[in-house]
DNA sequence: TGTATCGTACGATTTTAATCTTACCTTTGT
DNA sequence: ACAAAGGTAAGATTAAAATCGTACGATACA
């Protein structure tokens, strides 16, 4: 199936892609295991995952396999067609639709590091060469 | 003042950036002014707008003339200055800081226009030659 | 077989953002 | 002076996102 072509089924909130983050680094996982890894970063109760999760699932963001005693989950919609959405409601948000415009101001800002420049020369000189 | 000491009391949400938006865009407005804009692209009350801007005023956002009858609002903060905040914010929660791989989805978003395209290589390419 | 453990289901609550309602003030024109 | 028009202030409400509390089901094993 194309990328392109997938049903996207909404975007998800903040702490819905935490969890598919955790999903797509990580493949399919129990809730258990999803909130272990959230934990490293910040609190969070394991119910509230889990019902972040069951809400994932009810909008067809993750499929589950239920199984006796824990239920695997997995990511449903693919990691570059949920980010592209996220970067084009960005883009049009923030930057009225100016892709370039968000780029200068990428290269402009102090946060950017310098291997992160050079990444993103080296990336554009390669697209010009073909 | 340097840009980058300017003090940031906080992130806007999605309406206060419309609003702010159009002050940076226009200049010091009346609410009803801000609100005439507004209204061109969505449908939205005038004291929805008035609450509004008085909330980022008390945050700081925006300072304002008071003058008999009506006042004066202007954007206190600069446009670089919230936008660059927003997209540091933005890299770090959707491409874990990684600029370079945000430039790269844009490079291969469909959406992305070949206009945009070429002026993001343009300014690369101006970047390099210095 | 009973009880401790690990799991899910799901309503309730909290928090934050966004919107609306209503009251009231100020200027203007008659 | 007073009514109409245009303005502000601020509490109340709605909506959405995030979190939590609690009931209950299934397994394991002494």
């Amino acid at each position: 199936m194309n990328l392109k072509d997938q049903y996207i089924p909404g975007e998800p909130t903040k702490s819905e892609l935490e969890i598919l983050q955790v999903l797509w680094d990580n493949g399919p996982l129990t809730v258990r295991e999803v909130n272990s890894e959230l934990l490293k970063q910040r609190e969070v109760n394991y119910t509230t995952t889990l019902k972040q999760m069951q809400l994932l699932a009810d909008k067809g963001m993750l499929s589950r396999d239920d199984r006796p005693m824990k239920h695997i989950y997995s990511a449903a919609v693919e990691e570059q067609a949920i980010k592209g959405q996220l970067l084009k409601k960005f883009v049009n948000s923030t930057y009225k639709g100016s892709a370039s415009k968000l780029v200068l101001q990428l290269l402009g800002n102090e946060d950017t590091s310098l291997q992160e420049l050079q990444d993103i020369k080296d990336m554009i000189k390669k697209l010009e060469e073909k």
